[in-house]
DNA sequence: GCAATACATGACCAACTTGGTAAGGATTCT
DNA sequence: AGAATCCTTACCAAGTTGGTCATGTATTGC
């Protein structure tokens, strides 16, 4: 799986937002920033983003800033992904004269696609809510490369 | 799942070889070409990738060609993406300075980990050998999108 | 030996994507 | 009014992708 900075940098924002919650209001930019080391003028067209998609609200103005548009726990990896990186969910065919496909392209077209529904369903168990509270766990076991 | 058209053609090629087997000698590239409309120009590239690889082995000179390198039921899916798109299985941290990886960003890797495990081991489970014989099942069910 | 066949290799190129910057506009609070 | 903060569009450098081209090298058949 490739993972573009975008999306990596939207899901760390996204978990910071479920992290703080609806108390005190709304996180602005710069808050998010210091906090996870984001280039802030990149991520304003992330979160405009986000915001498109539904997973995030704004208030503007002084005092203004982000919060998640849903719940924590209905907001899943896979929901922040396609937001990213647009609905490219499903491989598209080369071979897309359907005429001539062959029963090889096509078998292979499924196996293809399994595989993406596969990896698409695992962050789809995966919940804002889920990381900001496995974010607070003490003495986690850190994860090695 | 985003899928280049190396890894396509590769995958589409290394089928071909694996439906036509061992009998008859080394498959020509004009002949996979022609069968599946690839860019003949190209897919030398993407052949020898899979031949650095070990999936294929070549014949060079006058009646030359391609062959599996291996039984097709013992290469996958997975072993011919490897070869084509590199090893980049696991998603790199952006938070690469280890000290202040927030656990949020350690939670959020082990995610991202844990998908592209799920989508990888979807993959290994498709070998050429499965391939090859769905392809030649008569009055199959086609795939719709 | 020679020509034809067919793989091998590296250079090159246009188009697109990615990661990021810049600047000005709009909205709200005080 | 003025400061804070989000919104929008435009822009840019660098890398990747999808190919093409020219040329080299190995093998077979005559």
């Amino acid at each position: 799986m490739r993972l573009s900075a975008r999306t990596e940098y939207a899901a760390i924002a996204a978990v910071e937002l479920a992290r703080r919650g609806d108390a005190g209001g709304p996180v602005g930019m710069k808050t998010i920033c210091d906090a996870q080391r984001v280039p802030p003028r990149f991520l304003v067209h992330i979160l405009l983003q986000l915001k498109r998609a539904g997973i995030v609200a704004s208030v503007r103005g002084a005092g203004g800033g982000y919060r998640l548009a849903r719940p924590a726990a209905a907001i899943t990896l896979r929901d922040i992904r396609e937001a990213v990186e647009g609905a490219t969910e499903r491989p598209a065919p080369l071979t897309a004269d359907l005429a001539g496909a062959s029963r090889a392209a096509t078998a292979l077209l499924a196996a293809w696609d399994g595989a993406a529904r596969a990896e698409a369903e695992a962050l789809a168990r995966v919940t804002l809510a889920d990381l900001a509270a496995r974010s607070r766990e003490p003495g986690q076991a850190m994860y090695y490369i």
